[in-house]
DNA sequence: GTCTATAGTCAGATAGAC
DNA sequence: GTCTATCTGACTATAGAC
């Protein structure tokens, strides 16, 4: 049932967290927007807590199915022979801007909440996100160790806490960008020619030589 | 006076407003965190707004400052030479960077809040973030440009949205950084090591070549 | 400048009829 | 499952004594 209260509550919480984020939206705000009665959310998710895990739930979980299936299929197309590095980036940052660009399924709406996510506080999301991230991150970990050999494997968790942090970064979008204010030629919503950049920035990132003895290890 | 009222209110706010966000720290628990009267915030600011405005400019002005005083000293001692790219890029994270290790006077707890507003809906408080940072941008811009004269200019407003933003999430510094789940060798409160490590990661993106004809300006 | 008291609004959650 | 009605508590903001 796509129109069901359940998915019409999750989208109308989907929309007002990335607009107004999570403590300044009420449930009378979403039950409104949703045209649903105000006591359904509480029974259909039992607090506003819970829905909030539940509108990060429905997109995270195919979005890293996503990002495994694409890893295993390159692993295979690849085996024995060292994957890209910027094929390997792309196979990360891909299934996240796919669902920005995926303007039908909401998605865009979600990639900004899931931006702003990273930089919640609220230790139950936190954790319920670092939940639903370990899998994807540890397989990557590994494939990137490999494509990598040179580098330490503190410098690879480092690198790609960086990565996060950046695709994190973009897509939480806000008006940010005009930060740059004489920038009018930059447009975020342009996702391929973003993917793009932001692969051949991360790339040369996470591919840099590490400078010998610079950065001690602890 | 240093523990002014005025002050007191700042610091509890400031440390109120890294922990759980602007919209879920009420001035109730701030002015008692604060010790001071609940009243007292609309006595000194006026507003719960306005009071939030008031906890970022008491940090960012001089750290605006220092990063424009520190960009004219390079320029001095370079001048007529090439600024190296990754002594520029220092330049503009190391203030941030270093507010952040000085605990005494706060900055670690400023500097989380920092990042965390690069993420939020306010509208009004991105309005007055824009107006502090809008003339360090653009003369970071024209430096950039003269040092990596090869990149089109549009690039170049991209590849310094990448270093704001990675540098946003980097303080933000919530425990994301634990999504790594094994990684237990990284040590996020180490700054020099951290700044290092970033600048690596940034000199390289910033200075990657860009791949002639995959991107078509817009 | 600092306090008390309170107005006025809105929040999340639930009980119980249908 | 959906609705109305309502409880209880928290919120921002302000008026007015000191």
């Amino acid at each position: 049932m796509p129109n069901d209260t359940k998915d019409l509550i999750l989208n109308a919480a989907e929309a007002l967290f990335a607009e107004h984020g999570f403590g300044s939206t009420s449930l009378r705000k979403i039950t409104t927007k949703a045209g649903v009665n105000l006591a359904s959310v509480n029974y259909h998710f039992g607090s506003k807590e819970a829905l909030i895990n539940a509108v990060f739930e429905r997109r995270i979980v195919p979005m890293n199915q996503q990002r495994i299936e694409r890893l295993k299929g390159l692993q295979e197309d690849y085996s024995g022979r060292s994957i890209p590095l910027e094929v390997l980036i792309e196979t990360f940052i891909g299934p996240a801007m796919a669902l920005a660009a995926d303007q039908g399924k909401g998605g865009a709406v979600f990639i900004r909440l899931l931006g702003r996510s990273y930089t919640e506080p609220s230790a139950t999301l936190q954790q319920a996100i670092r939940g639903l991230y370990g899998p994807v991150i540890e397989r990557f970990k590994l494939a990137f160790s490999q494509v990598l050999p040179e580098l330490p494997p503190e410098e690879i968790y480092w690198r790609m806490h960086f990565m996060v942090g950046l695709l994190a970064y973009m897509m939480a979008g806000t008006d940010m960008m005009r930060l740059i204010a004489s920038c009018q030629v930059c447009d975020p919503l342009d996702i391929p020619a973003t993917v793009k950049r932001l692969s051949v920035f991360l790339s040369a990132g996470m591919g840099a030589p590490q400078r010998g003895g610079e950065i001690e290890s602890r």
